[in-house]
DNA sequence: GTCTATATAAGGATAGAC
DNA sequence: GTCTATCCTTATATAGAC
């Protein structure tokens, strides 16, 4: 008996996304622009092109709307940094530059997630279930000690590399959350390719200019 | 006729400060905690001490309680920077370090405005009359000018300075701005003397390596 | 699964007493 | 200058028809 739905239907990129799937879509976009204080239900009905009581035939709550929509792009990115960061047959700088460049990626192609994961992590009364900083840290804490074998295997320079990854990642995750900041701020389009290219370049640089013995 | 305001009544660090700057000093409060939606005018009242509508005999709206909030922040910004920026005695290596020192003091004790400040930087719809991007710009390409002039004179080594000074702000507002989700990350107190002491350090070192001819 | 209608609460702002 | 009482709007969530 075929099942017109699939095991699958819903997941991100889907070509025949579900309802289910629409809201989760309409509603990132939302909480990325507004915040979740100044999203509605009806902003989000509204972008999916359904009235606000259908909503909750989908989901319970507003707040699991967004739970749901957090822990999703949360665990896309964990899952890609850690995928990329287990390929450990290459030399350290090497795994550095796939590290920086599967991030960077990201960042630039979900940077509604981006902006949602910034006002979490500025807000003091979080409205997940779970701390964020505390559900990284492991992840954080693995590459700490990666950093920690290379320096020791002397090849990288010794560095204060917990700094340099906050230095990095704060770097990198302002200039998406703040784009359009930076498109007042600057005289040229921030999300440009060439913007981009040079952002990815300077980020580069500057861990290599750090590391390299 | 003894003025028991004084002409100076309700600046920022007053002692015997007026109602009407004790409603700023709250609100700047709920707002960096919450934002703009997440803040109610009765969480400000419950801060001043005093009911609902009375904040609305000091204030028009809550529009403009936000402004003031943050307009008067901003320009003890701007004010400060500008002001170590313009002692133009020093060689290029000391101006770097005392600007960065002037902002990295303002923003360890005015974190509530780093937050806001972000908070606005993310949000497509400002809350605010103006962008913030366009006003912060002539200081911004003031800075960039001087760097070009430092490295044409051989001061400092070529180098992007717009994506240094971008990449140098990012990751210090991001400390600041998220230090909450920090707490949850690190496995010690962000804000301790200790933890800023090395935040410092590691920003002027990225900077001296990055300048250093 | 989506709709209209409705219950209920909270927020911003105003009127007017003290 | 602060208060209570009130108006109006918006918001989340539910009930029940189709």
């Amino acid at each position: 008996m075929p099942n017109t739905d699939g095991a699958e239907a819903g997941a991100l990129g889907d070509d025949n996304p579900s309802t289910r799937e629409l809201i989760i879509r309409a509603a990132r976009g939302c909480f990325a622009d507004s915040g979740f204080e100044g999203t509605s239900l009806n902003d989000i009905a509204a972008g999916v092109g359904i009235r606000r009581p259908s909503l909750l035939h989908h989901f319970p709550s507003k707040d699991a709307i967004y739970g749901e929509v957090f822990e999703v792009a949360l665990s896309d990115w964990i899952a890609q940094v850690e995928r990329a960061a287990s390929g450990e047959i290459m030399n350290g700088w090497e795994q550095v530059e796939l590290v920086l460049d599967v991030s960077f990626q990201f960042f630039r192609h979900n940077s509604d997630f981006v902006r949602i994961m910034r006002r979490e992590a500025i807000d003091t009364n979080s409205h997940l279930g779970f701390d964020l900083g505390a559900t990284i840290r492991p992840h954080f804490e693995r590459a700490l000690d990666w950093f920690e074998r290379e320096m020791t295997a002397g090849r990288f320079r010794r560095q204060d590399a917990e700094q340099l990854m906050l230095t990095g990642y704060g770097a990198l995750l302002s200039y998406f959350s703040d784009a359009a900041f930076l498109d007042g701020l600057l005289d040229r389009d921030p999300l440009s390719d060439d913007s981009l290219h040079r952002l990815l370049e300077h980020t580069r640089s500057l861990f290599a200019a750090t590391l390299e013995p």
